[in-house]
DNA sequence: GACTTTTAAATGTCAGACAAATGAAAATTT
DNA sequence: AAATTTTCATTTGTCTGACATTTAAAAGTC
């Protein structure tokens, strides 16, 4: 492992030290579980010193694209990416990217539903037995009286990642659950009266059981209705804020 | 912002930190723009040198959380989190993610179709003039001869994110940038023989004909029939090296 | 041979220093 | 008085050297 960097560069030498170590991993120069020189080493290798590396290896830890262990036979480990690490990595991304820029939420709320709709004929193929009970189990939960909002929220959230994972897709997993619980924030700002939260748990149990029923046709059509529904309350709720009572 | 960690804490110092400053973003306790103390002042509040409170630092400007600038009135400040810097952190994920868990081309094949068929639908009733036009040009492109492999793939890319754009949802671009572009080191390993890119060819002009004529119907037929042709050509090619010629 | 102790290597943390950039205040010149 | 230059304090960037802690392997002991 060579790699130069340029010290006169206006660039922070950690930032590209790591940038120099990430293209080697995503080329696949350093493959997974491959261990990195110590510390000392890089420091010689890029002709700078041990706190300076150690910031770019931060960096890279902060991706998840390395691991460290102390002791002996330690060191820094290229990390097998995981479906989980990468999940909540988006999830950070993706709620930050809402609540700072402004996204209006019905943007949000038709990116959300146009990407569940393209699972939801894959999960009417695929879905298990299991994943209809959760989502049987949440329609449930979310029936109980005295329900916080945001229990509802995330038991809304639990129902539709059933129904995401019922595509039986692991990446379509990973990209829905960015979009749907990055949107929860946003969710929250909605309060789910009693009526309201009849007319969703009538909407899911229609998903359920067209799912139940293998019809892909009927669950599109729920979510499609459940869609502009939950447009319409979160414009009740703007239009409350507007003229207050 | 008074935070606290845990000295006892197996885990470091700065992922401590570094966590709950992030935590002090995302819940708007720091809000963009907004200038963090300085690095000396981080360290008396958290009580550690001042070369662990930089490793917490670097860590969150890997994931584009703070900035930081040098001189008198410098420092780390919050940063927005734009599409762009946003974009290509899930691009660097996705594309790891799939590289190093062995997804299969199908897996993620299908996925990045049923994702973009989502936009389909939406792109027919708002796709722009420009994008049209970016879209042919795109075409154009690919129908030139001693074109590389990889040359042909990026054009790909490109008439598909214009695809993408033209759903007019900046979430929905975000979502899908991952998807597609994470999926081209996957797509370079197909060669396209002259007889392939012309099938591929044709079925874009399909699309760009139907979306011209904002008639969705067609559109989703034309993707469903090059997802189906993508994933020939890949099982070919896998046929091909199980038993070469 | 099984167990304990020692040791070496690596990361984690600290302290103090200097370099470089930068904006603001002060001094100087016009 | 206005404009320019100089000085200066602040802050991040980097370096050196040290010590603490963890860990696995080697050495020693029963």
């Amino acid at each position: 492992m060579t790699m130069k960097i340029d010290p006169r560069s206006p660039a922070d030498l950690s930032a590209q030290i790591a940038q120099a170590i990430r293209d080697a991993i995503v080329s696949g120069r350093l493959i997974v579980d491959e261990r990195l020189p110590s510390e000392s080493e890089l420091a010689d290798q890029f002709q700078v010193s041990r706190p300076t590396v150690r910031e770019a290896l931060k960096r890279l830890a902060a991706q998840s694209l390395i691991r460290t262990q102390r002791g002996a036979s330690g060191g820094a480990f290229v990390n097998r990416l995981n479906f989980e690490d990468a999940y909540s990595q988006q999830i950070t991304t993706s709620t930050l990217l809402l609540s700072m820029n402004a996204v209006s939420f019905d943007t949000a709320c038709e990116a959300r539903y146009a990407l569940e709709r393209a699972c939801a004929s894959l999960s009417a193929q695929r879905r298990t037995a299991d994943q209809l009970a959760t989502m049987r189990a949440e329609i449930f939960r979310q029936a109980q009286p005295g329900l916080t909002d945001e229990a509802f929220c995330a038991s809304d959230v639990a129902f539709h990642r059933a129904l995401v994972d019922g595509a039986g897709n692991p990446v379509l997993s990973y990209q829905l659950a960015g979009a749907v619980e990055a949107m929860q924030p946003l969710m929250n700002m909605i309060t789910f009266g009693a009526r309201s939260r009849e007319e969703i748990i009538s909407l899911h149990t229609d998903i359920a059981d067209a799912l139940e029923a293998r019809d892909a046709a009927t669950v599109d059509a729920a979510l499609i209705k459940l869609e502009s529904y939950t447009r319409q309350l979160a414009q009740d709720v703007a239009e409350q804020r507007r003229r207050p009572a």
